[in-house]
DNA sequence: CGGATCGTTGATCAACTTCAACGGTCGTGG
DNA sequence: CCACGACCGTTGAAGTTGATCAACGATCCG
């Protein structure tokens, strides 16, 4: 249940065994199944979820009922919604289970907690939060510089796994396309 | 000179006064001159800057020498090619005061210190992070969500200053749209 | 003064969306 | 266990948004 998560943060920073058990005393389990939500719009995201399996979307629904994909995870990333998470204000994201999972759960009443009481995971947090930045100021960058053709060659390079992952239509809305553009631009590749 | 930054981390988590004398040890101060570079493409991004004074931009040159905003930071605003700062590899952004400016300098090397001599400046740092995440978050979610207009007034909402402080084509280009398409919004929104 | 920079406006154009129809697969309930 | 509906990807045709191209006026500054 633990293992992949304590594999992760020792791949950014290096816990003894006491910080492991102590760890797990944080944590939730969660299932959730397909469809299933974590949070919906309107909601404070109190929890950050960290996937131990199975696929989780985030997404907002605008007026017309348009699904537009904020970000795709799956075993070993992170998830919630940020913006609501940190500041404990009401949300705009829907997180939902793409296919049946297993999380763990950090609430931020124990988040806050563990910055204070185990300064590894704070150090943890701030050096997962650097690559992540990195990830979404390049993830910017292709949203207002590239046309459709290369934010999918993009993507196809950055994660190869997310196409065997997800449905296709959900790909193109995370990158802000439709599915019929989506795919138009295969058949033409191919 | 470091009262700005002082003031910017306080508001996040509270220094001695030996921490307060301890941190200028280890910035740099830097000024640029309007169109200056503080980093160039292929370069790898050694320094965070701090903004003190004056309004610096970072982007990217694609291939027919069109200029893309990566992001646009003044006063109070850090500014780097996380991506290479946090990696240590070749970037691939510009950075390039817009206006005067006066920088704090924070190198990797120092940074990586400052992490292990002042927990409490690791703390800040994580603190600084989730807030940007949360913005970067919110700032995809308009790219892909959004049409022209929609993005220009969520711009005008969120960061009202930005209008006065920048040319409106900078602007277009930060939103992903071109000089003439925010001209004619802003028309017809009047 | 003359050049560079910037915003504006108009006309044309292309990329991507929208709308519609169809075929395949999967899962669920009768 | 099969049938039907939901879901998904594909293809074609038409439509729209925003880009491109070009010209012009204003401002700033050396």
């Amino acid at each position: 249940m633990f293992k992949l998560l304590l594999q992760h943060i020792q791949e950014k920073v290096t816990l003894t065994d006491q910080e492991k058990t102590q760890l797990e005393e944080y944590f939730i389990v969660k299932k959730l199944r397909k469809r299933q939500y974590l949070l919906q719009e309107g909601e404070v995201c109190k929890y950050m979820a960290f996937i131990s399996s199975g696929v989780l979307k985030s997404y907002v629904i605008d007026e017309k009922g348009v699904e537009t994909i904020n970000f795709i995870g799956w075993e070993g990333w992170w998830m919630a919604d940020s913006y609501s998470f940190y500041t404990g204000e009401k949300g705009i994201l829907n997180i939902e289970a793409v296919e049946d999972a297993e999380l763990l759960l950090l609430s931020k009443e124990k988040y806050d907690l563990m910055m204070i009481t185990m300064p590894v995971m704070s150090t943890y947090f701030r050096i997962l939060y650097e690559r992540s930045l990195a990830t979404k100021d390049r993830r910017i960058l292709s949203n207002i510089a590239f046309n459709a053709e290369e934010k999918y060659t993009q993507v196809l390079t950055c994660y190869p796994e997310l196409v065997d992952r997800i449905p296709q239509h959900l790909l193109a809305s995370y990158l802000g396309l439709t599915p019929e553009t989506v795919s138009r631009i295969k058949n033409k590749m191919k």
